[in-house]
DNA sequence: TCCCGTTTGTTGGTATACAAATGACCTGGA
DNA sequence: TCCAGGTCATTTGTATACCAACAAACGGGA
């Protein structure tokens, strides 16, 4: 039995269906796996304060938005409730974020930046943009482009 | 304090730098992480024998160099030594993989495709492909064709 | 032959990610 | 008013992912 013998490597037969090979390497998924390695890898070695790109997401969402129940906050980073929650512990822990429970319905828990977390967002926001370049540094503005707008409809 | 106030929002001094505003929901990062976060959705739901994207994967490049040690596995992968550790085993455990010594280097874990790994892994790389289509549905094949090419440079 | 830098695999720790189960709470409709 | 269905937050369990530290083994050069 040969090893690594793959889909359509027996050619004796002729009539049965030729089988394209399988190369992982070309798969979308794969590939979009690595992308998003590489990102993170970029992200991690020049964001501040240590945020993970899940933690400045959490950040920048507040900021954008202001004070949000948590599961909404989940939503809008597209993390599910659990993630979010050890998210915003950990951002809470650091001093960044702080929790409070909502007098007009009481399941809720807003999540609201500090004043320290205000001001670290504003200077990691600075930083994501020049991360997003390095990201997207190996394509022209044109490509990037075509890239961004073909990916959103992936969504 | 005006709740969600974002970079550039104070218009009064007029002179100050502008300060395009960081708009998450546009980064590069944020939209890959959302994209791969679909693909696994899809994934996770047609995939056979409940294989993971990763344990897919590993099996899928063992189908196609056949035996082969488990870091150098793991590189062909793109998981880092900690991590394809964990898939071989949960693989092992499984039976699909079966990991053995290497004569000539001891310090080399070599790693098999079982007879059922084999047979699970044919089945499997056929609904990969599917998985590949739905992924990419939203685009045209031409649009796939770009997205593909443009992902490819950015690993 | 011995030593030193490298590679391989393992372990421990931290941080996503998501499914499923749970309890508390809200709201609309009978 | 009361209840059924929904939402919110939490917890548990599993599976990536990566870093750092480690021991064993390899290989080339002195």
């Amino acid at each position: 039995m040969g090893r690594g013998l793959s889909a359509g490597a027996k050619a004796k037969g002729g009539a049965a269906a030729p089988a394209k090979r399988y190369i992982l390497d070309r798969q979308a998924g794969f590939i979009l796996r690595q992308v998003v390695q590489r990102h993170i890898a970029i992200f991690t070695k020049r964001m501040l304060y240590e945020l993970t790109p899940t933690q400045f997401a959490a950040l920048a969402k507040l900021y954008e938005v202001g004070p949000c129940s948590q599961n909404r906050l989940g939503r809008l980073t597209a993390m599910d409730a659990a993630t979010i929650k050890g998210v915003i512990d950990r951002l809470t822990k650091r001093g960044f974020t702080e929790v409070r429970a909502d007098l007009q319905d009481a399941r809720l828990l807003m999540v609201h930046l500090t004043g320290r977390g205000r001001k670290i967002t504003a200077a990691a926001i600075r930083e994501a943009a020049r991360i997003t370049e390095e990201t997207l540094e190996p394509l022209s503005k044109a490509e990037q482009g075509t890239l961004l707008r073909l990916l959103k409809r992936m969504c």
